[in-house]
DNA sequence: TAGATTGTTAATCGATTAACAATC
DNA sequence: TAGATTGTTAATCGATTAACAATC
């Protein structure tokens, strides 16, 4: 469980390039590929059936080379003249993407932040669904949170995790307890940690951490606030 | 109300770079400052006086000169040999960062995640605070979600905006109401607005816009998880 | 003094964009 | 065919890093 040893994580708010193999496609490139997905699909609610790079781009407040230039990395989705089936392309971009496919997840952490997670049915919508929450407090531990959700012990948690196979966690714990919380987790097999807690997380290189703390989004737009 | 004409919103997910004046501070270090400025106030609760750029890298997982260089746009903070006083470097940050002070924020969507945003101590903690909240749905208004704070009508919320100057607001409603939000939050005067709905907003280039989707780092991470 | 660390410069590295042939 | 848009190349632009003189 100690953390001394670990090398800072990967995280989304620090450094997340790529330096080692020369063909390996960029993170940032990755990190594009989830909007243009989130814009196709509302694309397909609406019953739009194709779409250029031009109008992606100028959804997103990005280039259409740009976007062009991403999806080249993986394989050629358009046609000249036409542009992009909507559909086509979000299967292609979920398949790259990973998310072809339902991914369970657990959240440790039961306080409000936890709860509203818990009852977030955007979630299930787009393919993560949440299958268990635990917390470290005994009065919490037994209470349904969420329709079908009831608040478990960590430590059964943990056997859970190693059970199911589980492989993406939700931290949201306050920071004081973030770290050891992640430790929990990347021993019982967790890959992919999504971060709640305004801390940064010390895990392998082969875990893959990313923080969401809105307190630095407002500070990052108080500097232009003059 | 209108969104038809306003230019996609600058954002924290596709393009902040800034492209006009030479002299100007770049985007991506003033998106690093928050996170060194938590660090450090981190270190300030632990009792730490002193730290390096070597240190302060390794905890955050970048390089030293990338610290030492970000730091350079704004001043000289530390001594040779010694480091950086914590203290001091925070109130630095502090001020550059414009958060030297209390910023009042409104809430727009009282459903689970707009109300565990009211119930979050962390936003007052670190200067931010919410001082009101409304939604559409009228058995909603009146009801107290968090200590202290009832649930307004939204029309009640725009004219509290105007009247008290209150320049940031977090939209937590469902993403097919989002732009009629952000809409209605430009005309009563916010420049700062923090979106949780799934969806790209449009608004005005005075505006600022930053995004918080869970889903889009599920779906980044999922990328790594073979 | 000797050791450490800053602030800054120049070099390197990587990401974005402009432009266009290919082609639907 | 004429018009539109892709995929790709090369040029541009910007960010990161290595290195080191200055100095505490």
């Amino acid at each position: 469980m100690s953390s001394t040893s670990y090398p800072p994580a990967r995280n989304n708010r620090t450094r997340n390039r790529k330096k080692p193999r020369r063909d390996e496609i960029p993170d940032i490139v990755i990190g594009r590929l989830p909007i243009y997905l989130r814009t196709l699909r509302q694309m397909t609610a609406e019953g739009k059936e194709i779409t250029s790079s031009q109008e992606l781009g100028q959804i997103l407040g990005i280039s259409s080379a740009q976007i062009r230039k991403d999806l080249s990395h993986f394989g050629e989705f358009g046609k000249q003249g036409t542009g992009y089936n909507v559909t086509y392309l979000c299967r292609q971009l979920e398949k790259i993407l990973n998310v072809d496919h339902t991914w369970p997840v657990v959240v440790v952490g039961a306080g409000s932040l936890g709860t509203a997670i818990a009852n977030y049915q955007g979630f299930a919508k787009r393919g993560f669904q949440i299958v268990a929450i635990c917390d470290e407090d005994p009065g919490k531990i037994g209470k349904e949170v969420a329709p079908g959700l009831v608040v478990e012990d960590c430590a059964r948690l943990s056997a859970r995790i190693r059970e199911e196979g589980v492989k993406i966690a939700v931290i949201a714990v306050p920071a004081h307890a973030a770290q050891r919380v992640a430790d929990m987790l990347v021993e019982a097999g967790i890959r992919a940690i999504l971060c709640y807690a305004p801390t940064t997380l010390k895990v392998p290189p082969s875990v893959r951490v990313e923080y969401i703390d809105p307190v630095i989004h407002f500070q990052h737009m108080t500097y232009y606030l003059r």
